[in-house]
DNA sequence: CTCGAATGTAACAGAAGCTGTTGCTTTTGC
DNA sequence: GCAAAAGCAACAGCTTCTGTTACATTCGAG
């Protein structure tokens, strides 16, 4: 499958909020956002909701509404946006269960687990090194 | 979309592969790895299919022929099983170019292809740590 | 209190990928 | 030459992702 882009999406919409607060704009619509983006309002709002019920934005409805940061944005990881909008594992185990017989059958799969959060924890490790604010002064820079 | 398997596939047939040699049995058929992964055959030809590609197995073709490792089991690690089976990236930018006119639409793409190879290196890292001995010894104890 | 602007959300289409299956071709040892 | 097994192509079913339309909901402004 192709691989999905909602991280990128939503760093995106961050780092566009920030930068927007900078200048005086607390508040976007999901039009002005999607507009830097280049895609639809409907898929930004869908992305900012996941955003929003992980707090990292605000959602206020009605005339003149829009989203604003939910917290400083130095305070916003790239390993907050991963989470609150990738659920999906990095590594699936067997779609099937194994044959129990076969000795490795039978005891792969504990072990591939752990092996496999031994590696995500490290990815998201590097992750956490980051904010939405790193993001957007290295755009700046 | 649903996490892909392969990985868990490939050393699954891997730690496989190694416990027969260790008990006297070289070559396997695809039908023998399949049964014990319990999928279908053809699926574990095209996943050993990627491995043979990058030299993990030997294939032998025509009567009596099968599947043997390519190399030492102590030197075959899942992160060379992750690169022969699995070319996606692990995040994946924005599908269409974003707006230029917007300095975050302009210098997003660099900086998250930054991060996200740094955190893809570290998860390499991670799965490099491992070879299929040490998954097949896992398993056995 | 009404109006209008914007979010929230459901439904659908198109594209892509993964697994699984069948059937056929190719290879090769005996 | 035969038989066994890999190689490979094609297809189905399922799921997920993006994108789109349409509509319901919310709420500030006047």
């Amino acid at each position: 499958m192709a691989a999905n882009s909602r991280v990128t999406i939503a760093a995106h919409a961050l780092a566009w909020l920030e930068l927007a607060r900078r200048r005086g704009r607390e508040v976007l619509t999901s039009e002005d956002v999607a507009a830097s983006i280049n895609t639809n309002a409907v898929i930004v709002r869908r992305s900012l909701g996941d955003l929003q019920r992980a707090g990292l934005v605000r959602a206020r409805r009605g005339n003149g509404a829009g989203f604003s940061l939910g917290r400083p944005a130095t305070e916003i990881t790239l390993l907050d946006v991963w989470l609150a909008v990738s659920p999906e594992p990095l590594l699936a185990l067997h779609h099937s269960e194994p044959n129990l017989e076969c000795p490795v059958g039978r005891g792969i799969r504990p072990v591939l687990t752990d092996l496999y959060d031994e590696a995500t924890d490290t990815f998201r490790a590097a992750l956490a090194r980051w904010t939405v604010t790193d993001v957007l002064e290295r755009i700046l820079a």
